[in-house]
RNA sequence: UGGGGCGUAGCCAAGCGGUUAAGGCACCGGGUUUUGAUCUCGGCAUGCGAAAGUUCGAAUCUUUCCGCCCCAGCCA
């Protein structure tokens, strides 16, 4: 018997949650933040985060806020936060409050007056570059700016002169005075406040600075009285820097940070900065595009919410940065699908088979389960005439070993119909078979046939009630299972990533589906209803093929 | 050659000094099957990056070594 608990990974932050809950620590509340930036859309690894921070607080009865970490309006956009907010949402997610950093920027700045009144913030006027020489390097401790021990008075001026606009981008910025010596870099005076002029698409022109990430994030976590700020790796070593700015400044809340490990992906990649260029460069259609690892795209692709979730639990959370095998995230799509996806047919390469001993107009009305093992979900209609389709693959001339499909004058089961035989093939001048003529034998719907064995079994389509419709086939974006190790992770491209088949046969039943309807098309994959789809024309995607133990 | 992390099977991942090192995926083999799917049964680390050491006892503690990742944005 499986309990709610078994189904529930441990995991080193959940561990440590529930000891801080055990003493009491902040009043045994657990309140998280998901903070992206709006420069992008969601992927995978924000949806790794998101479980995560959402899952950690539910569980613990706390509360997670969603916080736009609107710092740079160069490259934020109000598009970008509404598909934050809507993937977020997609994926089941309750935020308590919906933040924005830009809204603690009058707080901030005047934390920042008090930082340089302490004598721990200064105004510097080196140049960008100077700058960075002066921080010395990985190996090397950096040297102080001569412009590091101006008196407050000054320092005051300078920042009120900055905020007013009174100073080009570049010419001076504010900078935490912390060691330059340190051997981590992120506490060498670190820049707090740049000068920015661009427009803020919430704060309008209000302000002529902004401030960094740095300062900005812990601040406003402890702002939202946020308990424990979850993050990747890769900030790690900024830890100390903000603990440092929580304790100059003594706000009311105390929110700690903990890193976990990134989520990669084989054959793709997960970066905000790639995903965009490929967009930009047009590789693929948009942020959307199935072959994304966007949330939008793969809810294109015909993933569910739950197929996600279950992957984000699937992986764990440690502090490995783990490679993760695609088929992980393929299994619990196929998972979901095969419990809940309703089964058609359709052929996606079209060869037309005529039953010679069909009567011309007759038409049998087969009554077809929708659902090999679940009954509830009922039956539908499918009609068998003379004139079938069938996929060109299930037919061979010369068949490799251990084919189970037609081949001339072999016999075929027909799913869910009769078993028939090829007689002829029809050619063209060209030697291209343009049909099949087969026999049927009339014994055989619903009974094995007699005194032999038919090993095979096809998918078809009677031509009468076929409907014409795009299927788009996609594979792995990326041919190589790590893009990013490549010169140029574009090479890596998979060229065969999109295969269309603009005249696949559905049965009737398929067309009339609404968007985002899946469908397993036996004895080949699972297919979602494309939001281009028309009453006239049906366009569906694969969502992944079925398992397949047999082709290597 | 500074700092911060990480190394348990092909891929994830439990394990926190005491029987034969959880589990999942993949893989291999058997059964069922009108989807070469599903389902089902079984197999799959004398070994925990390596080497020393402590201990009656080590994946767990110590030391050294090796490998991989991150950090020198006025990005987040």
């Amino acid at each position: 018997m499986t309990t709610e608990t078994d189904l529930i990974p441990t995991h080193f932050i959940r561990n440590m949650i529930e000891k801080d809950v055990a003493n009491n620590k902040h009043d045994k509340l657990v309140a998280t933040r998901f903070p992206p930036e709006p420069n992008g859309y969601l992927h995978l690894g924000h949806a790794k985060s998101i479980c995560l921070n959402f899952g950690i607080a539910e569980e613990f009865n706390g509360w997670t806020n969603l916080r736009f970490d609107d710092t740079n309006p160069d490259k934020e956009s109000e598009e970008y936060m509404s598909a934050i907010k809507r993937d977020v949402d997609w994926l089941g997610f309750e935020w308590k409050s919906l933040c924005y950093s830009s809204d603690y920027f009058d707080q901030l700045y005047d934390y920042a007056v008090l930082l340089v009144k302490k004598g721990v913030a200064y105004v510097d006027s080196l140049s960008a570059e100077e700058i960075r020489e002066y921080r010395g390097s990985l190996t090397e401790p950096g040297k102080e700016s001569p412009y590091r021990n101006r008196s407050v008075e000054q320092n005051i001026e300078l920042l009120e002169g900055m905020n007013n606009g009174e100073y080009e981008e570049g010419e001076h910025i504010l900078r935490l005075k912390i060691d330059m010596a340190s051997s981590n870099i992120n506490m060498r005076d670190p820049a707090i406040y740049r000068i920015k002029k661009t427009h803020h698409y919430r704060t309008a022109d209000k302000w002529n600075i902004y401030p960094l990430y740095d300062y900005t994030h812990c601040l406003s976590d402890a702002i939202e009285g946020i308990t424990h700020s979850l993050c990747t790796l890769e900030f790690e070593d900024h830890r100390p820097l903000y603990n440092w700015v929580l304790e100059q400044i003594q706000p009311e809340g105390r929110p700690e940070q903990t890193e976990f490990g990134p989520l990669n992906l084989e054959y793709t990649v997960l970066s905000k900065r790639k995903l965009l260029q490929l967009v930009e460069s047009k590789k693929v259609s948009g942020w959307d595009d199935p072959r994304m690892p966007t949330l939008s795209g793969l809810r294109r692709r015909g993933y569910t919410p739950a197929s996600i979730k279950e992957f984000c639990k699937l992986i764990g959370i440690t502090k490995n940065s783990a490679l993760i095998e695609l088929l992980v995230l393929e299994n619990c799509i196929r998972d979901e699908l095969n419990e809940m996806a309703e089964r058609r047919m359709a052929v996606l390469e079209p060869i037309k088979v005529v039953v010679t001993t069909w009567p011309e107009d007759k038409i049998e009305t087969l009554q077809v389960a929708n659902h090999p093992n679940q009954p509830e979900l009922g039956n539908r209609s499918i009609n068998f005439g003379r004139e079938l389709y069938i996929e060109r693959s299930d037919f061979e001339e010369i068949p490799p070993p251990k084919f189970k499909r037609l081949i001339t004058g072999g016999e075929v089961r027909l799913r869910s119909s009769y078993v028939i035989r090829c007689d002829t093939v029809v050619k063209d001048d060209d030697n291209n078979i343009i049909e099949l003529h087969c026999s049927h034998d009339p014994e055989t719907l619903g009974k094995k046939p007699e005194g032999r064995k038919v090993k095979g079994v096809i998918h078809w389509v009677s031509a009468a009630d076929a409907v014409s419709a795009e299927v788009r086939v996609y594979d792995r974006l990326f041919s190589q299972p790590e893009p990013l190790a490549h010169e140029n992770f574009i090479d890596a491209l998979n060229p065969d990533s999109l295969q269309t088949h603009p005249d696949a046969k559905v049965e009737y039943a398929v067309s009339t589906a609404a968007v985002e309807t899946r469908f397993q098309f036996e004895r080949q994959g699972y297919f979602v209803v494309d939001k281009d789809t028309t009453t006239e024309r049906p366009v569906l995607n694969r969502v992944v093929p079925l398992r397949d133990n047999w082709t290597k």
